[in-house]
DNA sequence: TCTGATTATGAAAACGATTTCATGAATTCG
DNA sequence: CGAATTCATGAAATCGTTTTCATAATCAGA
């Protein structure tokens, strides 16, 4: 492996000259920078980027927390962050933290450790106060998930306002009894959101909510499926059922459908996302603007390293659109 | 932030003592190992990654190529290589090459400059002697994918008798004007594999196959729509469909149903992977054991970099599995 | 022509760890 | 008891860059 030296040597220059040359620096003769960029390709040298990084003190790599990258909505979250961030000469490590409190807090040391430069979180577990003593290792940006403590940029979606939209929309389709059928973790903000829009489209129609009504920790088409054979199996049945999820809206609509249900006739299903597996099982949902929060996410995480200062939180406030399809 | 140095100040010991504490070495009396522990502790001493990459000139991460994350397969595919790897203590840097050659070869200077010890691709694009000279750099290990030319592990199945499963499915059903549909990439062995198997399980049936029910470039549920409404515009019709992918099949399924047309009796369709959304649209699939491939060529990577020798191919023959369900 | 800025280059320090080598103390062994 | 191991520690070299500092040469302005 060719070191800088060595290209030096062939050059017959100095290691600063060769250095300055891969760094564009003013102040080289066009005479030596050619002589440079010859040794270099000889030794078909590349600057070795350990090195690079101990001096620079920056990696040009962040991490990002997603629970589950199978996740359809966070995978695409990952796909757009990921192009922003190779657009702008970084790299991306990938962090699953399975909703468990100590993976999440495991992954926190490759801020400590300098093996990437800001942490951009997609989902928390934590309380914020595990993660405020990190700040000072380097920025983290939050996106979509969002916490009032947390001194940080963070780009989200007034979840309130998504879940009244589509509750709003199922109580103008004549539908007064509502199941919910949602994640609901503790410590996250978009779940208690969604509630609190969700009862407020409720309260302000002056409409009457069951304890249960309420189905909690669904995540995937599975937990759909489960859901459904709860909300079946009840003696005062919901009429329509509001969800955190496409794959929880397409797990009940398919179970419904096994069941010799029709949608939305004898159950209506609202979905959330607008992933394409909406527009498979043709089911009315809650559209996200996710490229728009991913790309505005990465640009402030950039921003913030390459300004060597923490910025302050933000809101991104984007439109919710719903997407009426046959399943309301 | 503190270095080694200040631990060893604080503490009253050299640098050495502290890297040998670090590094669990052998020959330091607990009296001293105690003394460093709480130096640590009092600094919040931790390593910096970069000096340590730099002094030992391996970095404990590991890139992934996969075309895009959204994809359910690939999405699949890197959540059990990340569990793996973080088990281990290695972590993941996403490379998204968007079936795009350039976007590929870019990547391949993470190798080069020492930002990861080594490359796992889950697809291929360019020719494998533009990946021959990165080998010098560090392993590369092939899962899902395959090349004859490549010289190194591969981890991958005998897709040929997998699409032969799934085709002699269809025939065995009674289908004799058969349809294929897939993503049929020139770089890619998966794809040329299926369609020997394919074609073989035809001629082993004697059944005739037609240039126009080849339907090509399908990846996802979009492409799906897009190649019924071809097929159903043929004078001459297919009775049923291979596909190359679940998202594939669900949407010509989608397309299908929404022209009025029964699954299987106008339309029989078969999926590839055996995803959630398999399950949901009812759809007869060839299951691929994803989380093995995805473990076994984890695994040989670390191994690979730990034993700092490059291993020699590998074939991986796992049964594939039938899982037949209303499509077919 | 002298002064001060600008241009061009290299020697050496710095980044923060790990590893090699040297050395002395303690222990084992014949 | 002397020799050979083993244990315990630290000084200094090393990994491969970038950056600071010093210095020489060239150029512009008075």
């Amino acid at each position: 492996m060719a070191t800088i030296q060595d290209v030096a040597k062939k050059a017959g220059l100095s290691r600063t000259t060769v250095s300055r040359v891969i760094n564009e620096h003013p102040y080289v003769t066009e005479e030596k920078k050619r002589l440079v960029t010859q040794a270099m390709q000889e030794l078909n040298y590349v600057p070795n980027s350990s090195a690079r990084r101990l001096r620079r003190q920056q990696t040009e790599t962040i991490a990002v927390y997603v629970p589950r990258i199978t996740n359809p909505f966070f995978s695409h979250l990952v796909e757009v962050m990921e192009k922003e961030a190779a657009k702008k000469g970084y790299q991306l490590i990938l962090c699953q933290t399975r909703y468990k409190k100590e993976q999440e807090r495991n992954f926190l040391e490759l801020l400590k450790t300098k093996q990437v430069d800001g942490l951009i979180l997609t989902s928390i577990e934590n309380d914020w106060s595990e993660f405020e003593p990190y700040l000072s290792f380097g920025p983290i940006v939050v996106c979509n998930e969002y916490s009032d403590s947390a001194q940080v940029p963070s780009v989200y979606l007034n979840q309130i306002e998504g879940s009244y939209l589509g509750t709003k929309h199922l109580i103008d389709q004549g539908y007064t009894k509502i199941g919910y059928c949602t994640g609901n973790h503790k410590s996250s903000r978009v779940s208690k959101d969604r509630k609190i829009g969700f009862l407020k489209a409720l309260d302000d129609a002056g409409i009457m909510m069951k304890e249960e009504w309420f189905f909690y920790n669904a995540y995937s088409v599975q937990d759909g499926f489960a859901a459904f054979k709860k909300l079946s199996e009840l003696a005062d049945r919901p009429q329509a059922v509001f969800t955190g999820s496409d794959e929880v809206a397409a797990g009940i609509a398919k179970a419904a459908f096994d069941a010799g249900w029709r949608v939305p006739e004898d159950l209506a299903i609202i979905g959330f996302d607008n992933q394409p597996l909406a527009a498979l099982m043709d089911l009315t949902t809650v559209e996200q603007p996710i490229d728009t929060i991913a790309k505005q996410a990465m640009n402030l995480m950039v921003e913030a390293i390459q300004a060597k200062k923490p910025l302050r939180r933000k809101e991104v406030i984007l439109p919710f659109q719903l997407i009426k399809r046959s399943s309301t």
